[in-house]
DNA sequence: ACAGTCAGTTAACAATTAGATAATAATGCA
DNA sequence: TGCATTATTATCTAATTGTTAACTGACTGT
Protein backbone atom coordinates (compact mmCIF):
# COMPACT_ATOMS: atom_id res chain seq x y z
CA UNK A 1 0.00 0.00 0.00
CA UNK A 2 0.78 3.68 -0.51
CA UNK A 3 -0.34 6.99 -0.37
CA UNK A 4 2.46 8.77 0.75
CA UNK A 5 1.97 12.29 -0.52
CA UNK A 6 5.37 12.70 1.71
CA UNK A 7 4.83 16.22 1.89
CA UNK A 8 7.28 18.52 4.32
CA UNK A 9 5.67 20.87 6.63
CA UNK A 10 7.66 20.55 10.12
CA UNK A 11 7.56 23.39 11.83
CA UNK A 12 10.99 23.81 13.17
CA UNK A 13 12.76 25.07 10.28
CA UNK A 14 12.43 27.74 7.15
CA UNK A 15 9.72 25.19 6.67
CA UNK A 16 6.05 26.35 5.27
CA UNK A 17 4.04 27.43 8.69
CA UNK A 18 0.50 26.59 8.75
CA UNK A 19 -2.04 29.20 8.84
CA UNK A 20 -5.87 27.94 9.27
CA UNK A 21 -8.70 30.80 8.10
CA UNK A 22 -11.80 30.44 9.29
CA UNK A 23 -14.66 32.74 8.06
CA UNK A 24 -18.03 32.52 6.68
CA UNK A 25 -17.48 34.64 3.97
CA UNK A 26 -15.74 33.32 0.98
CA UNK A 27 -14.27 36.25 -0.18
CA UNK A 28 -13.07 37.31 3.01
CA UNK A 29 -11.34 33.58 3.06
CA UNK A 30 -9.59 33.99 -0.75
CA UNK A 31 -8.37 37.43 -0.15
CA UNK A 32 -6.26 36.15 2.99
CA UNK A 33 -5.19 32.43 1.19
CA UNK A 34 -4.27 34.28 -1.37
CA UNK A 35 -2.39 36.91 -0.18
CA UNK A 36 -0.85 34.68 2.91
CA UNK A 37 -0.17 31.86 0.12
CA UNK A 38 2.34 34.53 -1.30
CA UNK A 39 4.36 35.15 1.85
CA UNK A 40 4.82 31.44 1.98
CA UNK A 41 2.72 30.22 4.51
CA UNK A 42 0.52 27.14 3.83
CA UNK A 43 -3.21 27.96 4.44
CA UNK A 44 -6.36 25.70 5.54
CA UNK A 45 -9.59 27.31 5.26
CA UNK A 46 -12.72 26.32 7.86
CA UNK A 47 -15.89 28.30 7.02
CA UNK A 48 -17.55 28.03 10.47
CA UNK A 49 -16.54 27.63 13.98
CA UNK A 50 -17.16 23.97 14.04
CA UNK A 51 -15.02 23.27 10.96
CA UNK A 52 -12.62 25.31 12.57
CA UNK A 53 -12.00 23.42 15.64
CA UNK A 54 -12.11 20.06 13.64
CA UNK A 55 -9.72 21.48 11.20
CA UNK A 56 -7.56 22.69 13.93
CA UNK A 57 -7.77 19.26 15.75
CA UNK A 58 -6.62 17.67 12.42
CA UNK A 59 -4.01 20.01 11.54
CA UNK A 60 -2.43 21.45 14.70
CA UNK A 61 -1.62 24.54 12.47
CA UNK A 62 0.59 27.47 13.53
CA UNK A 63 -1.40 30.21 13.16
CA UNK A 64 -5.56 30.48 13.60
CA UNK A 65 -7.06 33.51 12.56
CA UNK A 66 -10.47 33.58 13.41
CA UNK A 67 -13.43 35.63 12.03
CA UNK A 68 -15.66 36.37 15.23
CA UNK A 69 -18.96 36.61 13.79
CA UNK A 70 -19.42 33.19 12.14
CA UNK A 71 -22.34 30.37 11.74
CA UNK A 72 -21.80 27.36 14.36
CA UNK A 73 -20.12 29.06 17.08
CA UNK A 74 -18.32 32.25 17.05
CA UNK A 75 -14.50 33.05 17.11
CA UNK A 76 -14.53 33.92 20.67
CA UNK A 77 -16.03 30.45 21.42
CA UNK A 78 -13.81 28.68 18.90
CA UNK A 79 -10.50 30.40 20.68
CA UNK A 80 -11.98 29.45 24.70
CA UNK A 81 -12.35 25.74 23.06
CA UNK A 82 -9.57 25.50 22.08
CA UNK A 83 -7.88 27.21 24.49
CA UNK A 84 -8.41 24.80 27.02
CA UNK A 85 -6.97 21.43 25.64
CA UNK A 86 -3.07 21.89 26.06
CA UNK A 87 -2.29 20.82 22.70
CA UNK A 88 -3.58 24.49 21.62
CA UNK A 89 -1.88 26.62 24.79
CA UNK A 90 0.58 27.37 22.40
CA UNK A 91 -0.78 28.39 19.07
CA UNK A 92 -1.53 31.48 18.07
CA UNK A 93 -4.70 33.12 17.47
CA UNK A 94 -5.58 35.86 15.70
CA UNK A 95 -9.38 37.70 15.53
CA UNK A 96 -10.85 38.85 12.93
CA UNK A 97 -13.42 41.28 13.58
CA UNK A 98 -15.79 43.91 11.58
CA UNK A 99 -16.15 45.90 15.28
CA UNK A 100 -13.65 47.98 15.42
CA UNK A 101 -15.33 49.29 19.00
CA UNK A 102 -12.94 49.03 22.15
CA UNK A 103 -14.87 46.75 23.99
CA UNK A 104 -14.66 43.44 21.74
CA UNK A 105 -11.53 43.80 21.15
CA UNK A 106 -10.65 43.44 25.07
CA UNK A 107 -12.93 40.36 25.30
CA UNK A 108 -11.18 38.80 22.45
CA UNK A 109 -7.92 39.63 23.84
CA UNK A 110 -8.96 38.23 27.40
CA UNK A 111 -9.71 35.11 25.80
CA UNK A 112 -6.46 34.43 24.83
CA UNK A 113 -6.22 35.60 21.46
CA UNK A 114 -2.76 37.00 20.39
CA UNK A 115 -4.07 39.74 18.21
CA UNK A 116 -6.41 41.59 16.36
CA UNK A 117 -7.41 42.69 12.68
CA UNK A 118 -10.33 44.72 12.09
CA UNK A 119 -12.24 44.88 9.01
CA UNK A 120 -11.89 45.66 6.19
CA UNK A 121 -9.02 43.81 6.06
CA UNK A 122 -5.98 45.28 4.40
CA UNK A 123 -3.75 42.99 2.96
CA UNK A 124 -0.73 44.45 3.90
CA UNK A 125 -1.88 45.28 7.43
CA UNK A 126 -2.60 41.39 7.89
CA UNK A 127 0.12 39.89 6.36
CA UNK A 128 2.45 42.10 8.25
CA UNK A 129 0.81 41.55 11.50
CA UNK A 130 1.49 37.32 10.55
CA UNK A 131 5.04 38.11 9.87
CA UNK A 132 4.88 40.04 13.00
CA UNK A 133 3.23 37.67 15.35
CA UNK A 134 5.59 34.82 14.06
CA UNK A 135 8.85 36.59 14.43
CA UNK A 136 7.62 37.70 18.31
CA UNK A 137 7.53 33.95 18.38
CA UNK A 138 10.00 32.55 16.50
CA UNK A 139 12.81 34.26 17.86
CA UNK A 140 12.70 33.38 21.37
CA UNK A 141 11.37 30.12 20.33
CA UNK A 142 12.40 28.35 17.17
CA UNK A 143 16.24 28.16 16.06
CA UNK A 144 17.36 28.55 20.15
CA UNK A 145 18.88 25.73 21.32
CA UNK A 146 17.12 23.67 23.89
CA UNK A 147 19.11 22.47 26.57
CA UNK A 148 17.40 20.41 29.11
CA UNK A 149 19.41 18.87 31.87
CA UNK A 150 22.80 17.13 30.42
CA UNK A 151 20.97 17.23 26.72
CA UNK A 152 21.79 20.01 24.34
CA UNK A 153 19.17 20.11 21.25
CA UNK A 154 20.54 22.66 18.25
CA UNK A 155 18.12 22.87 15.34
CA UNK A 156 19.81 24.88 13.50
CA UNK A 157 23.06 22.54 13.43
CA UNK A 158 20.87 19.61 13.05
CA UNK A 159 22.57 18.06 16.55
CA UNK A 160 21.74 16.86 19.82
CA UNK A 161 24.71 15.96 22.39
CA UNK A 162 24.25 14.32 25.29
CA UNK A 163 27.11 14.99 28.18
CA UNK A 164 28.63 16.94 25.02
CA UNK A 165 28.75 14.24 22.82
CA UNK A 166 27.39 15.28 20.26
CA UNK A 167 25.02 12.24 18.19
CA UNK A 168 23.56 11.94 14.91
CA UNK A 169 19.62 11.79 14.15
CA UNK A 170 17.88 11.20 10.99
CA UNK A 171 15.84 13.66 10.29
CA UNK A 172 12.69 12.36 11.64
CA UNK A 173 14.34 10.95 14.67
CA UNK A 174 15.54 15.06 15.28
CA UNK A 175 11.93 15.89 14.42
CA UNK A 176 10.76 13.48 16.99
CA UNK A 177 13.06 14.58 19.80
CA UNK A 178 12.58 18.34 18.98
CA UNK A 179 9.01 18.34 19.77
CA UNK A 180 8.61 16.58 22.47
CA UNK A 181 11.85 18.27 24.35
CA UNK A 182 10.13 21.35 23.21
CA UNK A 183 7.66 21.02 25.94
CA UNK A 184 9.84 19.22 28.56
CA UNK A 185 7.13 17.17 30.66
CA UNK A 186 4.22 17.50 28.27
CA UNK A 187 2.67 14.60 27.35
CA UNK A 188 1.69 14.68 23.25
CA UNK A 189 -0.69 12.34 22.14
CA UNK A 190 0.11 9.87 19.31
CA UNK A 191 -2.43 11.78 16.92
CA UNK A 192 -0.36 15.27 17.74
CA UNK A 193 3.12 13.43 16.78
CA UNK A 194 1.94 12.39 13.60
CA UNK A 195 0.45 16.08 12.62
CA UNK A 196 3.62 17.63 14.25
CA UNK A 197 6.11 16.09 12.98
CA UNK A 198 4.78 13.78 9.96
CA UNK A 199 2.62 16.27 8.60
CA UNK A 200 -1.14 16.28 8.39
CA UNK A 201 -1.93 14.28 4.97
CA UNK A 202 0.76 11.38 5.48
CA UNK A 203 -0.66 8.04 6.77
CA UNK A 204 1.30 6.10 8.39
CA UNK A 205 1.45 2.88 10.46
CA UNK A 206 0.90 2.54 13.71
CA UNK A 207 4.44 0.93 15.12
CA UNK A 208 6.28 4.40 12.97
CA UNK A 209 6.25 6.52 15.74
CA UNK A 210 7.33 3.51 18.11
CA UNK A 211 10.23 2.60 15.71
CA UNK A 212 11.60 5.89 15.76
CA UNK A 213 10.94 6.53 19.18
CA UNK A 214 13.22 3.26 19.57
CA UNK A 215 15.71 4.73 17.41
CA UNK A 216 16.04 7.72 19.47
CA UNK A 217 16.18 6.23 22.31
CA UNK A 218 19.08 3.70 21.08
CA UNK A 219 21.15 6.65 19.45
CA UNK A 220 21.11 8.86 22.61
CA UNK A 221 21.61 6.14 24.65
CA UNK A 222 19.99 7.85 28.14
CA UNK A 223 16.30 7.18 28.42
CA UNK A 224 14.49 10.64 28.13
CA UNK A 225 11.30 9.29 25.99
CA UNK A 226 8.51 8.19 28.66
CA UNK A 227 5.84 6.19 27.40
CA UNK A 228 2.65 7.29 29.00
CA UNK A 229 0.40 3.70 27.22
CA UNK A 230 -2.60 4.79 25.50
CA UNK A 231 -1.90 8.06 25.61
CA UNK A 232 1.78 9.30 24.51
CA UNK A 233 5.37 10.01 25.24
CA UNK A 234 6.54 12.68 27.01
CA UNK A 235 10.57 14.28 27.50
CA UNK A 236 11.52 13.25 30.81
CA UNK A 237 14.94 13.20 32.06
CA UNK B 1 -2.10 -2.98 7.06
CA UNK B 2 -4.03 -1.23 9.84
CA UNK B 3 -4.43 2.09 10.76
CA UNK B 4 -5.62 2.89 13.81
CA UNK B 5 -5.97 6.40 14.66
CA UNK B 6 -5.81 6.11 17.94
CA UNK B 7 -8.90 7.24 19.63
CA UNK B 8 -9.03 9.61 22.27
CA UNK B 9 -12.54 9.48 24.34
CA UNK B 10 -10.65 10.95 27.28
CA UNK B 11 -12.97 12.69 29.25
CA UNK B 12 -10.01 15.68 29.56
CA UNK B 13 -9.80 15.65 25.84
CA UNK B 14 -12.68 17.25 23.77
CA UNK B 15 -15.40 14.92 23.64
CA UNK B 16 -18.51 15.51 22.22
CA UNK B 17 -20.86 17.46 24.62
CA UNK B 18 -24.28 15.16 25.45
CA UNK B 19 -27.41 17.28 25.44
CA UNK B 20 -31.09 15.89 26.68
CA UNK B 21 -34.18 17.37 24.63
CA UNK B 22 -37.92 16.68 26.14
CA UNK B 23 -40.86 17.36 24.78
CA UNK B 24 -43.34 15.56 23.92
CA UNK B 25 -44.24 16.77 20.29
CA UNK B 26 -42.21 15.38 17.77
CA UNK B 27 -41.66 17.66 15.66
CA UNK B 28 -40.10 20.45 18.11
CA UNK B 29 -37.73 17.16 19.00
CA UNK B 30 -36.63 16.96 15.75
CA UNK B 31 -36.06 20.57 14.99
CA UNK B 32 -34.21 20.96 17.80
CA UNK B 33 -32.69 17.61 17.40
CA UNK B 34 -31.38 18.89 13.56
CA UNK B 35 -30.08 22.16 14.58
CA UNK B 36 -27.99 20.89 17.58
CA UNK B 37 -26.61 18.49 15.79
CA UNK B 38 -25.50 20.38 12.95
CA UNK B 39 -23.80 21.97 16.02
CA UNK B 40 -21.73 19.36 16.66
CA UNK B 41 -23.59 17.97 20.06
CA UNK B 42 -24.47 14.46 20.84
CA UNK B 43 -28.18 14.82 21.05
CA UNK B 44 -30.34 12.53 22.92
CA UNK B 45 -33.95 13.04 23.31
CA UNK B 46 -37.21 11.96 25.64
CA UNK B 47 -40.61 12.55 25.18
CA UNK B 48 -42.08 13.12 28.65
CA UNK B 49 -40.79 13.85 32.19
CA UNK B 50 -40.12 10.46 33.36
CA UNK B 51 -38.15 9.26 30.29
CA UNK B 52 -36.55 12.28 30.81
CA UNK B 53 -35.49 11.55 34.75
CA UNK B 54 -34.73 8.20 33.18
CA UNK B 55 -32.34 9.07 30.65
CA UNK B 56 -30.67 12.04 32.23
CA UNK B 57 -29.53 9.39 35.28
CA UNK B 58 -28.42 7.29 32.51
CA UNK B 59 -26.56 9.47 30.28
CA UNK B 60 -25.32 12.34 32.70
CA UNK B 61 -25.60 14.62 29.78
CA UNK B 62 -24.25 18.22 29.93
CA UNK B 63 -26.81 20.31 28.68
CA UNK B 64 -30.61 19.74 29.56
CA UNK B 65 -33.27 21.03 27.57
CA UNK B 66 -36.79 20.74 29.30
CA UNK B 67 -40.52 21.37 27.60
CA UNK B 68 -42.49 22.86 30.37
CA UNK B 69 -45.89 21.23 29.73
CA UNK B 70 -45.03 17.53 29.17
CA UNK B 71 -47.20 14.49 30.54
CA UNK B 72 -46.15 12.82 33.40
CA UNK B 73 -44.22 15.09 35.44
CA UNK B 74 -43.71 18.51 33.77
CA UNK B 75 -40.40 20.17 32.88
CA UNK B 76 -40.32 22.27 36.49
CA UNK B 77 -40.70 19.32 38.20
CA UNK B 78 -38.29 17.27 36.66
CA UNK B 79 -35.90 20.11 37.44
CA UNK B 80 -36.42 20.13 40.78
CA UNK B 81 -36.05 16.49 40.92
CA UNK B 82 -32.74 16.48 39.05
CA UNK B 83 -31.47 19.36 41.34
CA UNK B 84 -31.84 17.50 44.20
CA UNK B 85 -29.31 15.16 43.56
CA UNK B 86 -25.83 16.33 43.68
CA UNK B 87 -24.59 14.68 40.73
CA UNK B 88 -27.39 17.03 38.86
CA UNK B 89 -26.02 20.17 40.66
CA UNK B 90 -23.71 21.63 37.78
CA UNK B 91 -25.54 19.96 35.20
CA UNK B 92 -27.14 22.93 32.47
CA UNK B 93 -30.63 22.84 32.53
CA UNK B 94 -32.66 24.97 29.57
CA UNK B 95 -36.61 25.72 29.84
CA UNK B 96 -38.96 25.50 26.72
CA UNK B 97 -41.91 27.12 27.36
CA UNK B 98 -44.85 28.04 25.79
CA UNK B 99 -45.92 30.77 28.11
CA UNK B 100 -43.77 33.81 27.87
CA UNK B 101 -45.32 35.25 30.65
CA UNK B 102 -43.06 36.58 33.47
CA UNK B 103 -44.47 34.71 36.22
CA UNK B 104 -43.42 31.08 34.93
CA UNK B 105 -40.11 32.77 33.99
CA UNK B 106 -39.11 33.76 37.44
CA UNK B 107 -40.41 30.23 38.87
CA UNK B 108 -38.39 28.46 36.42
CA UNK B 109 -35.05 29.85 37.27
CA UNK B 110 -36.03 29.94 41.19
CA UNK B 111 -36.24 25.95 40.46
CA UNK B 112 -32.69 26.40 39.03
CA UNK B 113 -32.66 26.26 35.19
CA UNK B 114 -29.75 28.31 34.04
CA UNK B 115 -32.01 29.20 31.04
CA UNK B 116 -35.18 29.84 29.24
CA UNK B 117 -36.55 29.64 25.59
CA UNK B 118 -39.77 30.16 24.64
CA UNK B 119 -41.95 28.94 21.93
CA UNK B 120 -42.35 29.24 18.87
CA UNK B 121 -38.43 27.92 19.08
CA UNK B 122 -36.13 29.85 16.47
CA UNK B 123 -33.53 27.66 15.90
CA UNK B 124 -30.87 30.45 16.00
CA UNK B 125 -31.89 31.25 19.12
CA UNK B 126 -31.79 28.32 20.22
CA UNK B 127 -28.48 27.64 18.91
CA UNK B 128 -26.89 30.80 20.36
CA UNK B 129 -28.27 30.27 23.75
CA UNK B 130 -26.74 26.71 23.89
CA UNK B 131 -23.31 27.72 23.41
CA UNK B 132 -23.59 30.54 25.41
CA UNK B 133 -24.38 28.68 27.91
CA UNK B 134 -20.88 26.21 27.16
CA UNK B 135 -18.76 29.12 27.06
CA UNK B 136 -20.18 29.91 30.25
CA UNK B 137 -19.06 26.88 31.63
CA UNK B 138 -16.24 25.53 29.47
CA UNK B 139 -14.08 28.57 29.47
CA UNK B 140 -13.64 28.20 33.71
CA UNK B 141 -13.26 24.56 33.28
CA UNK B 142 -9.93 24.16 31.46
CA UNK B 143 -7.47 21.30 31.34
CA UNK B 144 -5.57 22.75 34.34
CA UNK B 145 -3.78 20.99 37.10
CA UNK B 146 -5.70 20.26 39.50
CA UNK B 147 -4.29 21.01 43.06
CA UNK B 148 -6.09 19.57 46.46
CA UNK B 149 -4.24 19.80 48.89
CA UNK B 150 -1.26 17.92 49.19
CA UNK B 151 -2.24 16.24 45.69
CA UNK B 152 -1.62 17.86 42.29
CA UNK B 153 -3.36 15.99 39.06
CA UNK B 154 -1.77 17.45 35.99
CA UNK B 155 -3.71 16.68 32.70
CA UNK B 156 -1.39 18.33 30.61
CA UNK B 157 1.83 16.05 32.18
CA UNK B 158 -0.29 13.10 32.84
CA UNK B 159 1.14 12.91 36.44
CA UNK B 160 0.01 13.13 39.98
CA UNK B 161 2.02 13.93 42.53
CA UNK B 162 1.55 13.67 46.62
CA UNK B 163 3.96 15.97 48.45
CA UNK B 164 5.53 16.35 45.62
CA UNK B 165 6.19 12.46 44.95
CA UNK B 166 5.57 12.22 41.27
CA UNK B 167 3.03 8.57 41.37
CA UNK B 168 2.47 7.12 38.06
CA UNK B 169 -1.06 6.17 37.24
CA UNK B 170 -2.72 4.04 34.08
CA UNK B 171 -4.88 6.04 31.82
CA UNK B 172 -8.31 4.53 33.56
CA UNK B 173 -6.86 4.92 37.15
CA UNK B 174 -5.85 8.98 35.97
CA UNK B 175 -9.10 9.52 34.52
CA UNK B 176 -10.64 8.30 37.08
CA UNK B 177 -8.91 10.46 40.19
CA UNK B 178 -9.20 13.53 38.16
CA UNK B 179 -12.94 13.28 37.73
CA UNK B 180 -13.49 12.72 41.33
CA UNK B 181 -11.00 15.10 41.99
CA UNK B 182 -12.57 17.77 39.74
CA UNK B 183 -15.26 18.78 42.10
CA UNK B 184 -13.97 17.76 45.73
CA UNK B 185 -16.04 16.59 48.37
CA UNK B 186 -18.86 16.06 45.73
CA UNK B 187 -20.04 11.99 45.44
CA UNK B 188 -20.17 10.87 42.09
CA UNK B 189 -22.39 7.97 41.71
CA UNK B 190 -21.12 4.56 40.66
CA UNK B 191 -23.14 5.14 37.29
CA UNK B 192 -21.83 8.49 36.65
CA UNK B 193 -18.18 7.59 36.96
CA UNK B 194 -19.09 4.24 34.66
CA UNK B 195 -20.37 6.85 31.78
CA UNK B 196 -17.86 9.89 32.49
CA UNK B 197 -14.68 7.94 32.35
CA UNK B 198 -15.70 5.10 30.87
CA UNK B 199 -18.16 6.48 28.13
CA UNK B 200 -21.79 5.44 27.51
CA UNK B 201 -21.69 2.67 25.34
CA UNK B 202 -19.43 0.39 27.38
CA UNK B 203 -20.60 -2.00 29.75
CA UNK B 204 -18.50 -3.21 32.15
CA UNK B 205 -18.91 -5.21 35.47
CA UNK B 206 -19.90 -4.31 38.69
CA UNK B 207 -16.32 -4.62 40.34
CA UNK B 208 -14.80 -3.21 37.36
CA UNK B 209 -14.88 0.83 39.49
CA UNK B 210 -14.05 -0.99 42.91
CA UNK B 211 -10.59 -2.63 41.27
CA UNK B 212 -9.73 0.69 39.83
CA UNK B 213 -10.19 2.79 43.27
CA UNK B 214 -7.97 0.31 45.04
CA UNK B 215 -5.45 0.63 42.71
CA UNK B 216 -5.22 4.54 42.95
CA UNK B 217 -5.79 4.58 46.48
CA UNK B 218 -2.67 2.51 46.49
CA UNK B 219 -0.89 3.82 44.18
CA UNK B 220 -1.34 7.42 46.44
CA UNK B 221 -1.03 5.51 49.34
CA UNK B 222 -3.13 8.15 51.03
CA UNK B 223 -6.70 8.19 51.18
CA UNK B 224 -8.35 10.32 49.61
CA UNK B 225 -10.98 8.50 48.06
CA UNK B 226 -13.82 7.90 50.00
CA UNK B 227 -16.72 5.12 49.30
CA UNK B 228 -20.00 6.18 50.00
CA UNK B 229 -21.65 3.45 50.36
CA UNK B 230 -24.82 2.65 48.27
CA UNK B 231 -24.28 5.81 46.43
CA UNK B 232 -20.29 6.05 44.92
CA UNK B 233 -17.59 7.51 45.79
CA UNK B 234 -15.69 11.04 46.55
CA UNK B 235 -12.60 12.83 46.38
CA UNK B 236 -11.66 14.11 49.83
CA UNK B 237 -8.26 14.50 51.94
C1' DA C 1 -29.18 -12.84 65.07
C1' DC C 2 -29.80 -13.34 60.23
C1' DA C 3 -30.48 -12.72 55.56
C1' DG C 4 -29.41 -9.42 52.18
C1' DT C 5 -26.79 -5.97 50.08
C1' DC C 6 -22.66 -3.83 48.98
C1' DA C 7 -17.91 -2.91 48.60
C1' DG C 8 -13.01 -4.70 49.41
C1' DT C 9 -9.61 -8.01 48.04
C1' DT C 10 -7.20 -11.03 45.29
C1' DA C 11 -5.82 -13.64 41.55
C1' DA C 12 -6.60 -15.12 37.08
C1' DC C 13 -7.65 -13.96 32.43
C1' DA C 14 -8.22 -11.18 28.40
C1' DA C 15 -7.30 -7.32 25.74
C1' DT C 16 -4.58 -3.65 24.52
C1' DT C 17 -0.43 -1.47 23.61
C1' DA C 18 4.28 -0.78 22.84
C1' DG C 19 9.04 -2.84 22.15
C1' DA C 20 12.17 -5.46 19.19
C1' DT C 21 13.82 -6.93 15.00
C1' DA C 22 14.18 -7.83 10.37
C1' DA C 23 12.67 -7.10 5.92
C1' DT C 24 11.35 -3.94 2.37
C1' DA C 25 10.79 0.51 0.28
C1' DA C 26 12.14 5.10 -0.57
C1' DT C 27 15.44 8.60 -0.75
C1' DG C 28 19.66 11.00 -1.32
C1' DC C 29 24.07 11.35 -2.93
C1' DA C 30 28.69 10.49 -5.05
C1' DT D 1 23.81 4.12 -11.63
C1' DG D 2 24.68 2.05 -7.51
C1' DC D 3 25.53 2.43 -2.66
C1' DA D 4 24.34 4.05 1.82
C1' DT D 5 21.21 5.99 4.59
C1' DT D 6 16.70 6.65 6.17
C1' DA D 7 11.79 5.61 6.54
C1' DT D 8 8.08 2.44 6.83
C1' DT D 9 5.91 -1.91 7.47
C1' DA D 10 5.16 -6.61 9.07
C1' DT D 11 5.58 -9.86 12.71
C1' DC D 12 6.37 -11.46 16.80
C1' DT D 13 6.96 -10.80 21.73
C1' DA D 14 6.78 -8.64 26.18
C1' DA D 15 4.60 -5.86 29.22
C1' DT D 16 1.06 -3.40 30.95
C1' DT D 17 -3.56 -2.47 31.64
C1' DG D 18 -8.33 -3.58 32.09
C1' DT D 19 -11.93 -6.80 33.38
C1' DT D 20 -14.01 -10.60 35.56
C1' DA D 21 -14.98 -14.02 39.04
C1' DA D 22 -15.07 -15.78 43.46
C1' DC D 23 -14.61 -15.06 48.03
C1' DT D 24 -14.74 -12.15 52.33
C1' DG D 25 -16.12 -8.93 55.58
C1' DA D 26 -18.88 -5.02 56.94
C1' DC D 27 -23.06 -2.90 57.54
C1' DT D 28 -28.49 -2.61 57.17
C1' DG D 29 -32.90 -3.37 58.51
C1' DT D 30 -36.12 -6.62 60.31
Amino acid sequence: MKLTLCKQNVTMEGKAKQILIADDEPDILEIIRYNLEKEGYEVHTAKDGNEAIEKAKQLYPDLIILDIMMPRKNGVEVCQILRTQPSFQDTLIIFLTAMSDESSQIKGLETGADDYISKPISPKVLVSRVNALFRRVTSKEAGKTLQIGNIAIDPVKFLVSVDGNEVILAKKEFELIYLLASKPGRVFLRNEILTQVWGNEVIVGDRTIDVHVRKVRQKLGIDCITTVKGVGYKFEI
